[in-house]
DNA sequence: TCCCGAAGTTCGATTTAAATG
DNA sequence: GCATTTAAATCGAACTTCGGG
């Protein structure tokens, strides 16, 4: 490997001089263009590359951010990651994945190793997540700067992109309600998911509002459960029910995408065609939901977005830590958007 | 931040003493029980943690390997994604990911990124890729261990997995020929896309040797495209114009998973209903496909599976370069699997 | 010679303090 | 004092060498 030695040797000068000029330190005013001139040529010419583990001794910087996604084949990452990559990519920081897999055993193993690797900062992609007080102390023991994405938090240490669940879920069953729809089946969240709240908050408010009667028996509650794969049988399974109950209804809305195509599954499997006879609205919008078949209506989470906005606070952070600046932990909820496709239609 | 310095003070040792304790070098042999336990205890109350940078530095290892995405957002990705964390998982290895949309200036600043930070090997995701003899280059000159998934290859600097093409081609139409389907439509990959070859070999010499017909008027092929979510639009377009054709067809042949589901779509809107009047048939076995209304039947790739064995060709690649040793590149070819759903059925 | 432990060097880049004309 | 350059110290761990018992 060609170090700076080589190049100070190549070019005549000193390792010192080298440095500032590669660098354009404060000290390369005084150094003059024909020296610069020089040096560059020799760095170019040996192909040198400064060690990144020296530089990184010295500096005590990494230039790298860890992120912690809870599961990755949740189709809700994919999206965000793709979106933090993006806003990384401006940046000079590169990112260590790691995959949670929804284990405790998981979580803290690899955010010793990122810690130890002396990330600069930490984005966590808490899809699906059971908060857990745990996992939060232990993240705020860590002391840098960190974002949470897809979890309501209300900590001062740790910052959280979020899409607003309640306007989503109110714009959701308005939507149905605006069709013409009345007798809505709803099938919820899980109740340790932190989304699953403010969803329902957001329907009962509008049945306040609008006078929509909403039917205890078509009220079904997702169970809790550790892989979000799980909601499609579930979703399945619940629709079953509903179906088999006898109580009529023109749709159903999902506590998620995933949740909804086992909806329509169970639907098609009891020759109910949707949206004919049964609208289905999910929320997400995950890439499967606009490739379904039919093509799901849904809440569009801004998903490269939010992951976007996770990095940019995450950045903010870090400069705010070599500053020696202070900065509040933010709180961001993102607006979600209505797509209407093919899966829910005017009642009859 | 606590050194081994603070660690020899505190206990009473020197730094030498601490680094061969705590390192369990050979030397450590010779050091008696109570040395060590003075020194552990020691280091477990100050909370030392071994500084990384330093430890490279000397070391020239980095226990980080690069892994680079041509797409993320293809369905292809997430499962060797997971593969690739769980096996690195076992070993001491942190994965940084790139994501390079398939863009030849993002593959070319994430790799020198990647090498600059002396990654230890190098895995390439190339779903999707229109292989390009530049990339090729860049990756053999890097020169470290080097293992490609989804791509079929034959240097002896950089190693592969892929699926066997040719034999899933094989047992996806043998399936539809053994449901009675005799007018297949089948829709080719790409031209400039390596799987396509090997897929297209499959179906023909099952042709042959069944005496299977292949009508030339029922065989479309897919435009060449760089985003794969184009497959949907052009898996749908090409099945309206089989359609319009109005020849006679009971099943088709999708090049993969995606464009099957636009197959689908494209069937059902036309009222054709899948599998009663038409069944398809897809490859991959993305984790759409079993959820998908209705179920798809297709080939499944192992993906996790080829994910975990990339990692080991490379990491045996890393041990090998370790030790001095010599290895040449491994090129595996794994078994494809039919994976029987709803959207194939018998020809009434 | 064997066992135990310490002093000193090395990895490569940055930075402080200082030395030139 | 100024412009220009550099020797030497530093970051933290690991390894080589050496000395004392």
């Amino acid at each position: 490997m060609v170090t700076i030695r080589d190049v100070a040797k190549e070019s005549g000068f000193s390792s010192t001089t080298v440095s500032i000029v590669l660098n354009n330190a404060p000290l390369a005013r005084y150094i003059p263009a024909t020296t610069k001139k020089r040096i560059e040529r020799a760095a170019k010419k040996l192909g040198y590359r400064p060690n990144l583990f020296a530089r990184s001794l010295r500096s005590k910087r990494s230039h790298t951010v860890g992120v912690m996604v809870f599961d990755m084949t949740d189709p809700f990452c994919t999206l965000v990651l793709r979106g933090i990559q993006n806003s990384l990519y401006q940046s000079s920081f590169l990112p260590i994945l790691t995959d949670v897999q929804n284990e405790r055993s998981r979580f803290e193993r690899y955010l010793e190793m990122l810690l130890d690797r002396r990330v600069e900062g930490l984005i966590v992609v808490a899809n699906w997540l059971f908060l857990d007080i745990n996992l939060l102390a232990d993240l705020e023991k860590s002391s840098i700067p960190t974002a949470i994405i897809g979890c309501e938090l209300n900590t001062d240490q740790i910052s959280s992109v979020i899409v607003d669940n309640e306007v989503g879920a109110h714009i959701a069953i308005e939507h149905l309600y605006s069709l013409g729809h009345r007798k809505i089946a709803i099938i919820r969240g899980p109740k340790g998911l932190t989304d699953s709240i403010p969803r329902w908050k957001g329907i009962r408010s509008f049945a306040k509002a609008s006078g929509l009667e909403l039917d205890p028996r078509l009220i079904l509650d997702l169970p809790e459960s550790r892989e979000p794969g799980a909601s499609f049988d579930a979703g399945y399974k619940l629709t079953e029910e509903l179906i088999k109950q006898k109580r009529p209804f023109s749709a159903i809305m999902a506590f998620d995408d995933v949740t909804a195509f086992g909806t329509i599954r169970a639907l098609a499997k009891a020759g109910i065609r949707v949206p004919e006879q049964c609208s289905v609205i999910g929320f997400d919008d995950v890439a499967t939901s606009s490739i379904y078949s039919p093509a799901l209506t849904t809440i569009r989470q801004p998903l490269e977005t939010m992951g976007g906005m996770a990095v940019g606070i995450m950045l903010d952070g870090i400069n705010a830590v070599l500053e020696k600046r202070e900065t509040p932990a933010l709180h961001r909820k993102v607006a979600p958007e209505l797509v209407v496709r093919e899966s829910t239609h005017a009642l009859l």
